[in-house]
DNA sequence: AGTTAGAATGTAAACGTTCACATTCGGGAT
DNA sequence: ATCCCGAATGTGAACGTTTACATTCTAACT
């Protein structure tokens, strides 16, 4: 900065204030340095900045390592929404599972000075297991509740009843579910949102399994189904797991729809040309992402609450029946 | 860090020795120090730190905004690769197709002084049209050629050219190819893999279409061939257009693997449990990533060249003819 | 006891900005 | 001509560390 200022016969402030306060400095003044600036290739150093202002621009992203669908996007769809509110990501995976590793996270996050951070939060005690310095910085939860934080995701419980009423609506009597794990919040949901939908169709209680979101759980919760129960639809709280069940019904004798209507969650890639075509609901990322980095971009916090989204319905084949 | 000192009854300079040369430190002193920086939960600034060091312990990655399997997944392992390093991972995604992305993620980067970055370079041109500040910093290609830098990526052409092998030897004579977009390293890499393993196993060329890496364009892949070709196997440059291919096939009245043998690449979590199951390669993401990681942490430059990993195959149902 | 090497600790300056305030410069009103 | 005000620019200090060097202490050697 001294190199411009001297070039051009400035104070270093000048330079200063040709980047932050242009307004203040007289037109003729400005444009030389700006040229100077362009000549010596002078970058702002950001770092002497932060030191200063104590603003980093910089968002911390938590996220589950999980490798899932939901998480994955959200990461990319934060990344965007920080990048459009000029702002830089710094990305920090967590496996819930390794004991001090939440800690650990948050630790790397504040020594980097971050100045929010958003935690993707599909397992319900991921956000109280992080123990967050408390109000050290904003805080933002998506795609799961916040806890003492604003929190915004996708509607799952309403896309799913929704998809479960459409089940019901194309002749289904007797829907089963194939669950996700238990302590997530996308899972539960989900869960939610197929008994409400039978309770208020008026029909019976269904089947339930429960698998880990893998293809191949779902699977072997098919089998489980078929082995156990009766049924004429099942929704399947993800893709991954619907096709599994496809493959067991397939395998078990059963044809997907003319015998078992199947609905899935997440609309993966693969999802519309698999055979069947598989109904599901697409989340909204985006519009999650955007909300995330506008709430730990505010000035003062906001105050806790979970914010809900709607999802997408995707009808295919899969419930064509 | 004065508060420390001052809680102890030192200078500023014994804390931070505790807490860079721990062992230039009397142990009682050390111990004591130690107690008051928990008791008064001080966190070192690595901001200020980074301003004398000129040392960030950021690594920047910057990688496609497409979304798809490879990159996604690349960059999981990268932030992995770089948190075991002690180093924290700033994203930075791109649209190759806006002008001026590039150089903005460049910008970007530079300006939050990174101590070195990771391209995600899937596209052939990507690293060129990144046209980084020359040397102004460590750093190395993901997943693809890399010019002038370093580069790790998966052996995509012999396991392309494995897959290919395996279809021959379960009896193929006639080997389709469903291949990427044209400027994409894995498109080119697996398209040549194929081509060689036809050539070396004295069969014809095969009959050849071209998808975007969708699902949706692999499907419209496989009518095309349908109607202009003559094969009884089919190597598909992604799982999701493998199982577009699958649909195709099935809706053209062909059976699979009865009549078609189908191999894909990349094992996708649905790859698994599909019918078929599918015939695939899984990329080593996690070697490439350390790989870079290391690239990028190296205190002298690495000299440019692309050093090839192997790949796993995965053989399941679609090419079990 | 005096000297000295080494260990342990302390002090001053610097990293590249921004903030708060001080100064200078024009020009219009008195 | 004098005064004063706003616009434009300059100066000093500070942000929280690390680096380089200076100092003090300890203990072992002569």
């Amino acid at each position: 900065m001294n190199d411009v200022a001297r070039a051009v016969g400035v104070s270093y402030q000048t330079v200063s204030r040709v980047l932050n306060e242009p307004h203040l400095v007289k037109e003729s003044t400005r444009e030389k340095v700006e040229q100077a600036i362009r000549e010596l290739g002078y970058r702002p150093n950001s770092v002497a900045r932060a030191l200063k202002t104590a603003r980093t621009d910089l968002i911390g992203v938590i996220a589950p390592i999980t490798g899932h669908f939901g998480p994955t996007k959200a990461v990319c769809a934060l990344e965007r929404a920080a990048r459009e509110a000029g702002k830089a990501v710094v990305l920090v995976q967590v496996d819930p599972g390794v004991p001090g590793a939440p800690e650990d996270a948050w630790e790397r996050l504040l020594r980097h000075g971050v100045d929010g951070a958003v935690v993707v939060s599909p397992c319900l005690n991921f956000v109280r297991a992080l123990r967050p310095p408390v109000h050290m910085m904003p805080i933002a939860v998506a795609g799961g509740e916040g806890g003492d934080w604003p929190a915004y995701a996708t509607d799952q419980r309403g896309a799913a009843y929704e998809l479960v009423q459409h089940l019901v609506s194309r002749g289904a009597k007797r829907v089963a579910h194939v669950a996700g794990p238990v302590g997530w919040w996308d899972a539960r949901e989900r869960e939610r949102g197929w008994r409400e939908a039978l309770a208020d169709a008026g029909l019976p209680e269904g089947a339930l399994a429960r698998g880990d979101w893998s293809a191949e759980s779902g699977e072997e919760s098919g089998r489980e189904l078929l082995a156990n129960a009766e049924f004429d639809a099942v929704f399947v709280a993800n893709d991954q797991m619907a096709l599994g069940v496809i493959r067991a019904l397939v395998d078990g004798g059963k044809s997907v729809p003319a015998d078992v209507l199947v609905a899935g969650f997440d609309d993966i890639p693969a999802s519309s040309v698999t055979v069947p075509r598989l109904t599901t609901a697409g989340q909204n990322f985006a519009a999650v992402a955007d909300a995330c980095i506008a709430a730990v971009s505010a000035t003062r916090a906001l105050s806790p609450g979970l914010e809900l989204l709607p999802a997408a319905i995707i009808l295919r084949e899969s419930s064509e029946g």
